[in-house]
DNA sequence: GTCTATAAAGGGATAGAC
DNA sequence: GTCTATCCCTTTATAGAC
């Protein structure tokens, strides 16, 4: 009794988050309809019906699944919004499973559609308030509907043109045509 | 004799239309998994063993949904490339059904994905032959990947801050960018 | 040629044994 | 607390009647 090695609770939460881990990969990878409970409990190596005992229904894993952390983010200037979307291209090429899974479905299942456009507005808000003019909003959607593109383009489709680039090479590329958003347009 | 009405084969066109049309929508709307045989069907008011019967398998109804010409665009120079871009954006404001139930599943569907990836590639060589540069293929991808972020965020997710903005605006506000990675960079 | 009936499979969800 | 067994619905696909 000195030692016990894992408590219930303890051993509970470790497979539980075992199954999340697998969740969100399947996810990530096939989106929500392709993904099945018997596929995420084999990945994980449990029983199916505890996948259920411990979420109640797929959509719940698939919520949870795609929970995540969001830091945020300060306000600043123009220069340093466009250094900022440029800075999340490191971690945009190698996005946490749970944002992956949350975008490979976000065009096919309503509750990841409402996520995707909940968390795009953030950024449209926070870039929006870093810019100058009559039509930072814009710009900013802009702005972020490029990293956007981006963003399914290398990690969802997997488009040679991009993988092939290094990241270096693509902050460089995009740099000015960002810099033409962030400034108040001559047009 | 005289007056035949309608010939069998001109009425099994019409309905073959008629299942074509419908098909399109729903996968346009729901994507291909969520897009069943029977919702089809009813949509087309006919039978859903009749669908089989002329598609033989939902792939092949997906396959034939999807299909659609497309124009060949001549090469010119990085002005011209940025100005069809940018006017392909009044399309891309209402984008033809085949063209949406592609894109709406290319994220989750291997032949959709397939057939995204073989037309942005088209793209993106039809763009870089316009463009001068050391890396005029990596600002072609890129550009190509910012219509498509566009084309993704207002038709597909459908998001507020693009929605309320007109073709002109969001024309005017993208054509600096486009511009920056249309000519030889300075980075 | 078109529809009825049904086969066949897959997968989400549940009840209850251990 | 974990697994066995199974239910039951949905959906694709087919066979054969009309």
């Amino acid at each position: 009794m000195t030692e016990p090695a894992l408590t219930r609770a303890e051993r509970r939460r470790r497979t539980e988050r075992r199954i999340l881990d697998a969740a969100r990969e399947l996810f990530a990878e096939r989106g929500f309809e392709r993904t099945t409970i018997r596929a995420v409990a084999g990945a994980a190596e449990v029983d199916p019906a505890l996948v259920m005992q411990y979420f109640g229904n797929k959509q719940r894993l698939f919520g949870e699944a795609v929970r995540m952390a969001r830091p945020a983010e300060p306000a600043t200037g123009p220069d340093e919004a466009v250094e900022h979307l440029l800075g999340t291209l490191g971690v945009k090429m190698r996005l946490p499973p749970a944002s992956l899974a949350m975008l490979r479905s976000m065009l096919t299942h309503p509750e990841a559609a409402t996520t995707a456009r909940e968390s795009l507005s953030r950024q449209v808000e926070h870039v929006s308030a870093s810019l100058p003019g009559e039509d930072a909003r814009l710009r900013a959607a802009l702005m972020t509907t490029i990293m956007l593109g981006l963003t399914v383009g290398h990690q969802l489709l997997e488009l040679e043109e991009l993988r092939e680039a290094s990241r270096e090479e693509i902050v460089a590329a995009l740099r000015p045509a960002l810099r033409a958003l962030a400034a108040p347009g001559t047009h």
